[in-house]
DNA sequence: AAATACAGGACCAATATGGTTCTGTATAGA
DNA sequence: TCTATACAGAACCATATTGGTCCTGTATTT
């Protein structure tokens, strides 16, 4: 389903949380709490942002997690890049061209990439800053479109 | 890494062989030997697509599967929704708003959904007949700037 | 020295995925 | 009418990935 996997899920999650007082140190244990993720979870993630450079960590009595970088500057797809790797939609993707035995008879591995890129710069485009506001479509600011039944189609 | 699965990157190519002559019909056997997938997986990806109503199918010895609309009408997130669900970053984006009990206090489901919308909007915006023709950077087009090295990010 | 809190991994259970196989039915043509 | 072709449907399995836990070690503050 073009899924995300809870890890990323989570580390946005988390990340979203620090950003809101950045500059402070935020504990594992007080993250947790605060998001309701699992806490083995969350100290795992924590502790794959800190070796990707996004948070730094801080041991020891008064120690915890504070963000390495000002909010504006780390966007989805950092977050993201981190705790799944690259972002591709196939592994054919995640190599250089050349790679795959059968691309000189693929037909989609160029529309792919074109895809590819769109989306990833999607994730570029919202950083850690904007995650701190409400959305578009926030609870809200949806009440006074709230009379109209909505249909989406979420597909 | 936001992979979509084999299932639907199949399905994806195998339509595109299937949209470069439209209104013809394919066999199953036939679409496998074109695109070197393996034969059961594709039989199975094609059931699927019929059942979705993007293929056509005739039995017999004169049968295989045939488009059931014209290549302009189908997107790749018609194909992926087909083969993979709903397109949706996380379970609680799959679900209506309100389904997620820490929806108070997540901070990031509304941004989730937007760039959600962002990427399904994205999906939609390629059609299968724009597959069928070469897409930007495909190594017939990159011959002139070849020249230069790119050192592509595919973070 | 004691308590706190991160670092690093090993580890496991559940789930999803990729892939196979079998039985049945419809169609074309000899 | 009989046979070969080709799809329909579903059960099935091996394996990879994921979500989640746990244990040992090190740094820091008091
Ligand atoms: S299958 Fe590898 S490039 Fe399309
Ligand atoms: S965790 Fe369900 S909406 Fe964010």
């Amino acid at each position: 389903m073009l899924r995300l996997t809870k890890q990323a899920d989570y580390g946005l999650g988390l990340l979203a949380f620090v950003a809101r007082k950045p500059g402070q140190t935020h504990t594992a244990r007080e993250l947790s709490a605060r998001s309701s993720y699992p806490l083995p979870m969350v100290t795992k993630i924590l502790k794959l942002l800190t070796r990707s450079g996004l948070l730094e960590s801080r041991r020891g009595v008064k120690g915890g997690y504070s963000l390495a970088r000002s909010p504006e500057a780390v966007t989805a797809a950092d977050i993201i890049h981190a705790l799944e790797g690259p972002i591709a939609l196939t592994g054919c993707i995640a190599g250089e061209p050349g790679d795959c035995d059968k691309e000189p008879i693929c037909p989609i591995q160029g529309h792919l990439r074109v895809l590819n890129d769109a989306i990833r710069a999607t994730l570029q485009g919202v950083t850690l800053a904007s995650m701190t506001l409400p959305a578009v479509g926030d609870p809200v600011l949806q009440i006074d479109s709230a009379t109209s039944t909505q249909s989406v189609c979420n597909k």
